[in-house]
DNA sequence: ATGGTGGCATGGCCA
């Protein structure tokens, strides 16, 4: 079975929801993992995406921050929210598909919004990157992140740290920058190699080429400087490393009408 | 070196 699933940074799921419409329908992917909803689980706009055959949905949200869902064609067997740093900020949700989807082998979807970690990047002076820290050293103890042997996990999201030098417009300028200082780069890279996980777009482009997932809206012009950044990532376990059949960034969503300042990024797998 | 834009608890945060 051939499974599609795009990440995307919404930036408010309500305003932009005839965007989503939009990309559900000329992409079509089997699932979508959205971060930074901004909605209250009540007032996400369920109805919607049923009318576009998106008739399953995970919901962590919560009122103005935040907040991530899993929106899919397929159902779950089961949901789960974690907690990290013992704040009530939603920013994790997962999903199991498996027989109910017509799996015959179970495939976990973790969706992440990690902390952006405000702008002084000493942990000391600023609380916002003490947990933004603490959260990526807290994702890498998690167990349930630790996909060993066969297992099917992928793990998704606005991580927040473009962790190799071409995941920015400039490693030089970039070195003070929350989002690539080389403590949080580290650290992220740290998550990944504690838990086996296959970074899919390095795995596919190399380290030489530029990639970017995110642009400020503070540019004039977004294209034309294109100061971007890998802040949006695809992970999956290493059993599902030869499953990977393509990785696209949309970053033509970028010059969408009133656009989120992330872009979706999809990986199809044979699953 | 600074400030630039955008969203929502619409006014001060957060990104």
């Amino acid at each position: 079975m051939r499974l599609t699933l795009t990440t995307w940074n919404i930036n408010s799921v309500r305003l932009r929801i005839e965007l989503v419409a939009d990309f559900l329908q000329s992409v079509q992917p089997d699932v979508l993992c959205l971060q930074e909803t901004k909605c209250p689980d009540d007032a996400f706009p369920l109805k919607r995406l049923k009318q576009l055959g998106y008739e399953h949905v995970a919901l962590n949200g919560q009122k103005g921050y935040h907040g991530v869902a899993i929106v899919s064609k397929l159902p779950f067997d089961a949901t789960d929210i974690r907690v990290f740093c013992d704040k009530l900020d939603s920013r994790h949700i997962s999903v199991a598909f498996g027989a109910k989807a017509g799996l015959a082998a179970p495939l976990i979807v973790h969706d992440f919004y990690v902390p952006a970690g405000g702008d002084i990047p000493d942990p000391e002076a600023n609380p916002k990157f003490a947990h933004k820290l603490s959260f990526l050293d807290e994702m890498k103890s998690c167990e349930p992140l630790h996909p060993r042997g066969d297992a099917r996990h992928i793990l998704v999201g606005d991580l927040n740290v473009a962790p190799h030098e071409n995941d920015v417009w400039s490693h030089k300028q970039m070195l003070k920058i929350v989002s690539h200082t080389p403590i949080e780069c580290e650290k992220l890279l740290a998550v990944q190699s504690e838990g086996n996980w296959i970074d899919v777009a390095r795995e596919r482009i190399p380290l030489s080429e530029k990639i970017y997932t995110w642009w400020s809206y503070r540019a004039a012009d977004w294209a034309a400087s294109n100061r971007g950044r890998r802040l949006d990532h695809i992970w999956v376990s290493s059993a599902l490393k030869d499953a990977v059949s393509d990785y696209q960034v949309l970053r033509d969503a970028r010059g969408w009408e009133r656009p989120s300042d992330h872009v979706p990024v999809t990986v199809v797998l044979d699953v």
